[in-house]
DNA sequence: CAAGTAATTGAATATATGTTCAATCGTTTG
DNA sequence: CAAACGATTGAACATATATTCAATTACTTG
C-alpha cells in the first residue's frame, strides 16, 4: 500500500475511530436521522453531534439533506455498511488463545 | 448498536486510523515480517514500529512469534483483510457529485 | 416582521496521541 | 563472558482532538 492510499484510508478509519462518531453513523445507516434524533438516540448535545457530522461530511461519509428546519444525514454509500459488518464479526469472534 | 459494542470497535478503527499504524498492520498481513523488515518497508523508526506494535498486540489485530533475535509479526484475522478491503473499495469508488 | 425552533459555528480547554531519543532487555555468537 | 544485534521501553514534547458553552445562522410560522 502506498503512502497516499494509506492517508486517504487511514482517514476514514480515523473517523470512525471515536465511539461517539462512529454510534453518529451508525445512527443514520439505514435511514435519514435529523440532527435532534441523533443527538438523543446517541445522548449527546445537538452542537457536538453537529461538529462530528462537518468531519464526517467532509469525508463524504455520510450525505446532509435539509428539510425545512431539520436537516437530515444518511451514510453515504454500502462501503461502509460492510466495513461495519465486518468490524462486528470481528468483535463478536471469540478470542483464540495461544495459537 | 450499544454503547459498549461501540466503544470497543471504535478501539480498533481508531487503531488503523493512523497512516504509519496502518502501513504496520498491511505490511505484516500476508504474511509474518520481523519489525526491521517493518521498518524498513514503512520507513520509519524500529521504536516507533515497536510502540505501534504494542498497541495493535493489545487489542489482537497482530499477533507476535519470537525466533531468535527477531520478532515477527502478524495479522491476526481475515476479519482485518475484509475490512480493509471494503476500505479500498469505498476509496476507489469515484465520488459521486450532486445525488 | 417578530418569535421560535433546529442546526451550525467559533473559541477555549483539557486530554490524548504520534514521534523522537536514549537507555535497557533478550538472544545469539565469538 | 563479552560483544553485537534486534527489539522494547520510558520520558519528553509538540500536536491533534473531543467536548462544552455561547453566539449566530437558517428556516418556519404566528
Amino acid at each position: 500500500m502506498v503512502e497516499d492510499q494509506a492517508i486517504e484510508i487511514a482517514e476514514i478509519f480515523h473517523l470512525l475511530g471515536d465511539p461517539t462518531r462512529l454510534r453518529i453513523v451508525t445512527c443514520c445507516l439505514e435511514e435519514p436521522r435529523n440532527v435532534g434524533e441523533i443527538a438523543e438516540t446517541v445522548g449527546v448535545s445537538a452542537s457536538l453531534v453537529s461538529h462530528h457530522l462537518r468531519l464526517l461530511k467532509a469525508t463524504r461519509l455520510v450525505r446532509a439533506d435539509r428539510r425545512g428546519k431539520q436537516v437530515f444525514y444518511v451514510a453515504a454509500d454500502e462501503h461502509v455498511q460492510k466495513v461495519l459488518k465486518d468490524m462486528m464479526d470481528h468483535v463478536a469472534e471469540p478470542h483464540r488463545e495461544a495459537l
